[in-house]
DNA sequence: TGTTAGCACTTGGGCATGTTGAGTGCTAAT
DNA sequence: ATTAGCACTCAACATGCCCAAGTGCTAACA
């Protein structure tokens, strides 16, 4: 037998069920693919192909269907990443043009690709270790809550509230705010823990306590900022291309919603010397997601922070990870500029 | 026929059928509410509710349902708002207990308000077009691009980007925030379209075409904050609440996903005098929610912000309706204080 | 007049049964 | 190594049947 020719069935029954979502069989295969030999020979392959755990069958006599296995073998050896259509191209570049503040540019670029792939988009906020404090700002809101912001040279914008243990006033606060300003203006956002608490220690004993608050705010954050948080686009698609029930949605909503969950998911998705890492289904580490899988790369400085999409193990692989390649490639590219 | 039995058997029909999920017939009515009388009267009443379009059967042969109108009779005259269980009092403390700032708290509240229902909660911004100017922050990105914050009293802070004609430095930067913060700081956010002109007419020659674009910013932004966004949690129980498939869950993610869809229709509820309102299946404007309730109410200064939750039609509405009317009181006091 | 008992009637759901067709695995021939 | 042929399996579909739940109606009743 030939193992060329075994892939070769491989890649059509993922191609054909993909876009029917029925079990493939032998003779509808030497039919739609002019592979050039009988369906028996075809069964012989899917019967070693099924051995090797990467195709099945869900019951005895109905057609194969991938394996996760299969998938990952498809998407590693034989799937070539499509280039997009004119018309995909067109989308990115005008949806993306007319560049606005990092959130606005964030979610429209989500948008677009849950569009162009008809699944859950998902954008990780860039990391902002590496920022440097510009300005912070302590406004009173309350005779014991402040108000705290953080301007950081990237143009985020973090803000929080800290409560005073006793009255503050505002001067009080304006001549905080100089001090802090000066010695942690320009400095490394991840170095804040450290140049902080001698700010404090420097403050006359009075201020010493609102001081301590305020600096234990602005850690706070700092650590918000390096922290990670997210935008995504496109949960109706599960239900569009789940109109039956190969994904229960259910479990997937969940995840998506315990953020956490999805940041650690992106994080943790190693890269992929191809541009794009991908996750199918039981690989993933979140059991809601057993029947999904994550299409995944870095985009910006350092490709550290991640975008991608999440949809059902049986997706168009090659077209969602060109699209999804195409974007964080734009993406860097806006942002970057 | 009694008027008053009438509307007693509606209302059990409502309750049966809202824990049952399948169509209640009159045998088992009179079996698990002890209404005096035998099935065959209560088959009479129904055959009237079903004249005036409040029940209907699926089929011949089955039990009945509460229509729209029913659902609608049933909240306007028949249940009384029940009070909130011990424990879910306990969880409204105890989960909006340390407040921060006011996105902190409204993810909370809309994430309690999700759990305490079982459905999908929303909450609105709330409105600031009162809010006053706190501070105003110019930060330069690049040299033509820059970062414009406000802050307002109220805890808000709002950040955009605007991009110059010309190349700014900072000191020009310093300068006009010094103009514009001794013009604006104070004056309420909706009044800044009157106001910023006239700072931009006072600017030297040589800044007036920044200052014209920086005052273009600081209006979005003011519009902005009055201008609507939500919060939303939950939507995995569409998912769960709906195993079966009453309600068909893509439409109502894409109405969720169009945030305008929801601020609008959260907008146009009328404020009802028992509390909450109440809108039922085909009374919402919007189509993809024809299958669903929404219960909502206003909040904060004046009610003007509202939140609510979004579910099937088939809802315990009374329990609901407790829930949102108590988490809106609670996050009221906690806003206003 | 409102209530009730009784009864004929309708109908979806469950179940057992039969049929079909797609698909497989195996064997023997090429 | 490939192929034709064939026996076999099994989900999906159809058919028929019965049952239970539920209805509407009528006639008797308080």
């Amino acid at each position: 037998m030939s193992e060329p020719r075994k892939l070769e069935v491989l890649r059509a029954i993922v191609e054909d069920y993909v876009h029917s979502r029925e079990p493939v069989g032998s003779k509808a295969l030497v039919e739609r693919h002019h592979l050039g030999v009988s369906s028996a020979t075809i069964r012989n392959d899917m019967a070693l192909l099924e051995e090797e755990g990467l195709i099945a069958a869900p019951h005895t006599s109905a057609g194969r269907i991938p394996t996760d296995k299969g998938y990952r073998l498809f998407v590693d050896r034989i799937s070539e990443v499509k280039p997009l259509s004119a018309a995909e191209r067109r989308a990115i570049h005008s949806l993306l043009e007319g560049p606005d503040d990092v959130e606005d540019i964030l979610e429209r670029t989500v948008r677009l690709l849950s569009q162009l792939t008809n699944q859950v988009a998902v954008v990780q906020y860039p990391h902002l270790s590496r920022a440097r404090v510009r300005h912070i700002e302590f406004v009173l809101l309350a005779p014991r809550q402040v108000l705290v912001v953080l301007i950081a040279d990237s143009g985020k914008v973090e803000q929080g509230v800290v409560h005073a243990a006793t009255d503050a006033t505002d001067e009080e606060l304006m001549a905080l705010r100089a001090r802090f300003l000066g010695s942690i203006a320009g400095s490394q956002l991840d170095l804040m823990p450290q140049v902080l608490p001698s700010v404090v220690a420097l403050c006359p004993p009075t201020l010493r306590n609102l001081a301590g608050a305020l600096a234990h705010g602005l850690e706070r954050l700092a650590e918000r900022s390096r922290d990670e948080r997210m935008v995504m686009a496109g949960t109706a698609n599960l239900a569009r291309s789940n109109v039956d029930f190969p994904l229960s949605i259910g479990p997937v909503l969940e995840a998506l919603e315990e953020q956490v969950v999805m940041l650690r998911l992106l994080s943790d998705m190693a890269e992929d010397p191809r541009g794009v890492t991908v996750s199918i289904g039981r690989e993933n580490p979140y059991d809601g997601l057993s029947e999904a899988s994550v299409v995944a790369t870095g985009y910006g400085p350092g490709s550290s922070a991640k975008i991608g999409i999440l949809g059902p193990t049986r997706m168009d692989y090659p077209n969602t990870m060109a699209a999804v390649r195409a974007v964080a490639r734009y993406l860097s590219r806006i942002l970057g500029g």
